[in-house]
This record gives C-alpha cells, structure tokens and sequence, in this order.
DNA sequence: GACGATTATGTCTAATGTGACATATACTTT
DNA sequence: AAAGTATATGTCACATTAGACATAATCGTC
C-alpha cells in the first residue's frame, strides 16, 4: 500500500489497522474504505445536482445535517447501510448504485 | 406492494414499516431490503461454491458462525456493511459486486 | 434411525453507529 | 465587513449491530 495513499484516509479519521499491521491493509479492508469513499463522494455529487442543502436531505433521511457532511466526508463513524440508504432516497436506482460501486479503483 | 412480498418479507423477521403505514413501503426501503437479501444470497452461493462451511467463513471475517447463518438468512439484525466486507473476504471483486447489486429486482 | 457435521434460532453484553445539539468555519450577498 | 446561509467538527445519550455462547433443527452417512 502507498504511503501516500495511507497518508490520505488516515487525515480522514481512519484508523489503518493496528499498530503492529500498520503498513499491511488488508486488501477487503482497503476495498471497503475505498467503496465507503467513492459512496460518499457520489452522494455529494447527487445532493448537489438536485440543489438540496445537507439540512434537505437530512429531512429526507430522517437524519441531521451534521451526519450528512460526516457521510459526504467519508467519516468512519457512518455506515454503509447509512450511505446507500440516503442515495436511495435521492433516487439513485440499483443500476446508477452498480456503477458507483464498479468504478472503485480497487477493480 | 404485493401482498406476497410483504408477507415474504415479514416472515423473515422485518418489521415492514410501522402498524400505520403498513401497507406503503417506500420504495427507498422497499429498496434497501431487497438489496440486502441479494446481497445474502449470493453470499451463500459464493461461500457454497468455495466448499467452505459457516464456521470457515466465521474465521476469515472474524465473526461467530451464527452470525454468518443470520447474514445468509437475510436477518434484518445484520448491516450491509458486515455483508459487504464478507463478501470482499470471500475474494468478490468490486466489479462482481456490482453486478449483484444491478441485479436486483428493482432497477 | 443413531451419529456426526452443518446450519438455524434465541439471547446475552460489548462495541459501534445514530440523531441531536452546540459551535466553529466557510461561502454569498449586500 | 457584516449578516445570512451552508457546511464542518466535536460531543453525548440512545439505539442498533456486533461476537459469543447455548441449543435446536436439519442434513447426510452409516
């Protein structure tokens, strides 16, 4: 793994493994930061297109506007399911979803 | 929603909405259960076709074989994030992963 | 149909994710 | 440059999901 890539999601908050490993991401581990990161920027990307404000979709979601800059900014506390279900609700389809998913570096 | 899905769905265990609305799925959650047991379900194939047991799977995902039985069973206590990252143990390509998620019923 | 292996289901406590709130920072418009 | 709007960041109490364990049900194989 590059450091220089290390360097990048560890100024995100995320913890890369444990001490001892932690030059050696395991590649799932990789994979699913990378998946969370490319969720997170496309969500940005859909609540713009649609001119909604992070408080708009928050009301869509039922969450609150500071979970949704956590999920646009790739924050390690949101999940998943939390991702995928504020895409959904912006009407992202399944195929658009299968898309942002492929075009994650980590083919 | 049909009422076939519905009642398919809640034998699974899903709480379908609240006792009001408990006909109107929204699609965003409609959505994200199907999803989830797509995800499932080609889970159990991948791990099937590896030859290896739940308790195999447990292992390499450090989890519990139960909880391995409750992600293929679709339980709606398992996350997308715990499905994903067995699925990325199991050696599933993000653009596989993909193809699962453009697969699902609801396009 | 007993035995061994696998999978299903239920229930604990601990860990993680959640919405909400406060507040700081960045952008825009005037 | 002040005011107004939008986004970022930190924290907390609460909810959900986690692994673990026990135990039941299921499935071959003998």
């Amino acid at each position: 793994m590059r450091e220089e890539k290390k360097k990048r999601l560890e100024a995100k908050g995320w913890k890369v493994g444990d001490a001892k490993e932690f030059l050696s991401l395991s590649d799932e581990e990789e994979a699913y930061i990378e998946l969370k990161l490319r969720l997170a920027e496309r969500l940005r990307e859909r609540r713009r297109h649609r001119r909604l404000t992070q408080v708009d979709l928050a009301r869509m979601v039922k969450s609150s506007q500071s979970r949704v800059a956590k999920m646009e900014a790739g924050d390690p506390s949101v999940s998943i399911d939390l991702l995928v279900r504020s895409l959904l609700a912006l009407g992202t389809t399944n195929r658009e979803l299968s898309k942002i998913i492929s075009s994650s570096r980590i083919a």
